[in-house]
DNA sequence: CAAAGGTCCTGCTCGC
DNA sequence: TGCGAGCAGGACCTTT
């Protein structure tokens, strides 16, 4: 569920409840996420406290004197700000107790969300080691979409969506990204040029920037940390648009599968 | 039965 | 033939 502007979200949101706060207690109801956490997690965590929370692509950084703890949301998960005495909710997987007597609740139905504990530097960690850069950064340029391109064949779509070539596309934006830039979503990576790569740029930091101000779209349950539902309705322009018309030409969206993702795009605007 | 917002891992192919 | 890089598909799950 959660793409860039939604962790984004999320990390703003819990913030203020989590900065500075010691993490009294640790629950772990289901261990079993994408990768089961640790059995030493809850004695790590234990009395450390919350210096900052940051964000790496789509990881969360709890950042404490002792480690960070590397969070992912995965594909439908949600963290929630929770007093004492707001009952347990269905898939609700860990709760983190915080010393202002907040409770941190982790909820995923589907479990693609992760818990990493590490002592060293974020950065260091596996997960985050070999990720390119942030799209909101300089560094993420038109030169270095193009550089890395060269000799692939790889559809452009796949390729801005590879967490090595540059992090936080997922894919809704990368649809929405590519109708802004007008490239096909199938053309090989390797076949776009230096200029329609700029496009290509300023289209997603566009997109991602104002999907991050407008509080993160969502389509389903994507669940506010303070526990307001966050149905914020995005206007989409092709992501899930199919057979309606393009704003750009009239013509019906077009629906096709690539890299097993549903991709939407204008057959018309889109080369 | 299909599809849903993520992304790591495995094994195959391709070109040097 | 061997090797590394690139690439497609599978895997992990529940809900609608």
């Amino acid at each position: 569920m959660p793409e860039l502007p939604e962790v984004e979200t999320t990390r703003r949101g819990i913030l203020p409840y989590c900065q500075q706060q010691t993490i009294s207690e640790v629950t772990i109801r289901n261990r079993q996420l994408r990768w089961p956490i640790a059995r030493s997690l809850p004695s790590q965590l234990r009395h450390q406290r919350i210096d900052d929370i940051q964000r790496r692509a789509k990881y969360l950084l709890f950042i404490t004197k002792a480690g960070t703890l590397i969070l992912h949301l995965g594909m439908s998960g949600s963290l929630r700000v929770s007093n004492k005495d707001e009952a347990i909710q269905k898939h609700d997987h860990v709760e983190l107790m915080l010393s202002n007597g907040k409770i941190l609740r982790l909820n995923d139905p589907r479990r693609f969300g992760s818990l990493h504990w590490t002592r060293q530097a974020a950065e260091k960690h596996k997960l985050i080691r070999t990720l390119g850069p942030e799209p909101l950064d300089d560094q993420f340029t038109a030169e270095h979409l193009y550089a890395t391109s060269r000799n692939r064949r790889v559809a452009i779509k796949n390729f801005i969506m590879n967490s090595h070539i540059v992090v936080g596309v997922g894919n809704i934006y990368a649809s929405e990204s590519l109708y802004l830039a007008g490239i096909n979503p199938g053309r090989p990576a390797g076949r776009v040029s230096l200029q329609r790569y700029e496009k290509l740029v300023n289209a997603i930091k566009e997109t991602l920037r104002a999907a991050i101000e407008s509080g993160g779209s969502t389509l389903n349950d994507f669940i506010k940390p303070d526990g307001q539902p966050g149905y914020f309705q995005h206007h989409f322009r092709v992501y899930g648009k199919t057979g309606l018309p393009c704003e750009q030409c009239g013509q019906p969206i077009s629906q096709v599968t690539l890299g097993q993702r549903s991709t939407f795009y204008c057959k018309t605007c889109q080369r």
